[in-house]
DNA sequence: GTCTATATCCAGATAGAC
DNA sequence: GTCTATCTGGATATAGAC
């Protein structure tokens, strides 16, 4: 199994197991031996490609944030009619939790306990914030002129669009619980959940 | 300070302790250590009065969940008209979590780490429900009949509402970044949000 | 580059004095 | 009941052989 140079089979091997491990734990339920399993091989030479737990998670991190954000922020930032909007963040959000569930819980959690991080990678970057919201403003406004939506306050819009989509998930547990269903019936649930957000924000913004 | 039998005083502020530190840290974050000075006492003291760090946290986190839920199972199973119903949801979910701002992520974060521990304890409770849903249901229903509300299902009717009230709290850090925010204007954010989510609901629910 | 073995450190838990 | 000191286990990290 001796190869000469660092091994990219290896290194990505890593850095799939830690983003499953960190993802599923957080950094401080997060056990280097469980990566190190995962990834088919030892903790010593976890050591030898990354260093340190820290430095393998921020990595991990960063990337996990890059992947729940930058679309969202393309399609929030883009071109479109506010409708527009709104369906495809659906569709973008409810897609990618879908095929990594435990990513937004992680994310949050990760982000209460050492907030600034974000602001750090968001500098990095060269994401801005403030350019998108503007446009998410300025289809909302347009919306509103032309009479196709009721007067409403977009900040508090964009935050109601991504509470429907991503809460579910978070609650995943609760929900099953309380509304007494198996996993599969919590999938169907969450199928039918696209159309439902869209016609749910839509018919609230009925003018 | 020697006292003869068990200090409530002591045992109290301990719990207190407790709850602050495994609530902000989570289970595998939380130090015992942070526990005893936070309570202002030390570890040994810590282990006299509860033996270890897995039964102090089942303490805690029995106790958390049932904050979480009781007041709100009542709610949703109680007497009331629908729209009555989703006013007192909202009401009770953002005055509770607004005064303790990490209880839905320890929450959500303990129960997939361990999702039977939400079974087991809500059989312990005595909680039931399918009351519970069947009571929700049935005002959805009685509503619809009545022409006041729009045919929907009434599960995601009930996920909407917590979603709205909920996330924003979940969201915190990524909101104040993507919005620009400071803590003061998140707060007020927040304040205005009860009436916004009432409104929003309502509005979609419009035959 | 990959392994086994080991060092180091830290956190949970106990012993024993007061 | 409360403390200081200590034990023990587990987890990160390094050394060194192959």
């Amino acid at each position: 199994m001796a190869k000469e140079k660092r091994d990219n089979g290896t290194e990505k091997a890593i850095l799939d197991a830690a983003r499953k491990v960190f993802t599923h734990r957080g950094f401080a339920g997060a056990r280097m031996d469980e990566i190190a399993r995962e990834a088919g091989i030892n903790r010593a030479l976890l050591h030898y490609y990354f260093r340190s737990k820290d430095k393998l998670f921020d990595l991990v991190f960063a990337q996990r944030a890059r992947e729940f954000f930058l679309g969202l922020a393309g399609i929030i930032g883009g071109p479109g009619s506010l409708e527009d909007k709104i369906k495809a963040i659906v569709e973008h959000d409810i897609d990618m939790i879908r095929s990594q569930p435990d990513l937004p819980i992680f994310i949050m959690q990760e982000l209460t306990q050492n907030p600034d991080r974000l602001v750090r990678m968001a500098v990095e970057s060269g994401a801005n914030p403030s350019m998108m919201m503007k446009a998410f403003r300025h289809a909302v406004k347009e919306a509103v002129d032309k009479k196709v939506v009721r007067p409403i306050d977009a900040g508090q819009l964009l935050i109601n669009v991504m509470s429907l989509c991503v809460y579910p998930f978070i609650a995943k547990p609760m929900i099953k619980a309380v509304q007494e269903l198996d996993d599969k019936q919590f999938e169907k649930m969450i199928l039918k959940r696209k159309q439902e957000i869209v016609e749910f924000v839509m018919s609230s913004l009925k003018p």
